[in-house]
DNA sequence: CGTATCCGATACACCAATGTATCGAACAGG
DNA sequence: CCTGTTCGATACATTGGTGTATCGGATACG
């Protein structure tokens, strides 16, 4: 018994068409934000009629669902990445460095991942995948501060390791905000950098 | 020369159906997210007709925005209120209470808040109004932290006083993110305050 | 009370998007 | 090559929402 969902062969032409529907997807969602986009529109700009459409996904929240999993696991590595970059020890300025990096890099990502983020505040469901995949960062970056716990104690306020990966967290988001409105990345950068220090080391 | 756009009279019945279209517009808003909303759902929760809404409105966006501009305007308000509750000092732990009571207290406004954030991310103009009213916000929260500042340093790490109240706004948009996934508002309160603690008592 | 003006309901024409059913072409396996 | 299966294009029926033009009742004001 095929367990995939699907009986038959697993085409490869099938794979290619559903990867070109996502990428179209992920940039017309990001300019025109979910709820104001068509399946016809992603169709064309990927290239394919609503036929292909139908035969991958069984709608919208299907495709966007599929699109957001992708690129937060892409995400969740390239964080892991960074945070696993130097030895054993944590050095902790560099460190925040390089996961600003990866963080604030993608205008367009952080443009459908808080799109997706209204989604899945209407739809508990939805609400559940994401609340994974945040825990998931968060333990990432709870057990490499737990490292560094030792040389420069954590302040006091936020408790243990995982308080302070959700501070980190809440930052980010902060930070989120404020760039989606702006535009200005330097100084995003520049302003959660500050702001974790604050946080970190208190 | 009338100056408010409209040259003949300023009904009362005008008044009040567009008040009321806004209030289910509200509703709506919260419930299913704009760009999932129809013109005639409104019409439909306020107990009008598509004239109606036409005869007030241009379109979704026009009311939209009337509709945050109201919010936000109140919500500055109350927020100022509550700063300015104790005397000329400041007792930091207590406005934090107060201020962080009346922020977080509508899940439904933090869902219109947030469409509304993403709806501005891409348009340049609407973005500037809401920039503009965070910046007031944020005035207003610095001019009163500003007081504070003999008493208790604020962490160098932040600079000024409008420094710290960038961070206090990111912390809030931070908590708001969380809070609209797990809908626990006791912890999103006490998890604010301790962020606020955090940061303004570095 | 009369009347000029305003407001919102009704009706209409229109369009954009949806989902399905069908069919020819592409493809993997022999 | 040949063949059975899969994929995606095409065509169709249908829906839901839009914007406008018009009309009757409500409302302010003399």
């Amino acid at each position: 018994m095929a367990v995939d969902g699907r009986a038959g062969r697993v085409t490869r032409r099938r794979l290619r068409t559903r990867a070109n529907l996502l990428d179209a997807a992920f940039t017309v969602f990001a300019a025109k934000g979910f709820g104001h986009v068509s399946i016809e529109e992603i169709c064309e700009a990927a290239g394919y009629t609503r036929g292909a459409f139908y035969s991958n996904f069984t709608g919208l929240d299907e495709l966007f669902f599929a699109l957001y999993a992708e690129h937060a696991e892409l995400i969740a590595e390239q964080v892991s990445a960074a945070l696993a970059q130097d030895g054993p020890g944590l050095d902790v300025p560099a460190a925040v460095d390089r996961v600003t990096e990866v963080l604030l890099l993608d205008r367009d990502w952080l443009l459908v991942k808080t799109d997706f983020l209204v989604h899945a505040a209407r739809d508990p469901e939805v609400a559940g995948a994401l609340l994974e995949h945040r825990a998931r960062l968060r333990g990432a970056i709870a057990d490499r501060l737990a490292r560094a716990d030792g040389r420069a104690a954590l302040p006091a306020v936020l408790g243990d390791a995982e308080g302070a990966a959700h501070a980190v967290v809440a930052a980010y988001d902060g930070v989120t905000t404020q760039l989606l409105l702006d535009r200005d990345v330097v100084r995003a950068r520049a302003w959660l950098k500050q702001l974790l220090t604050a946080l970190l080391t208190g």
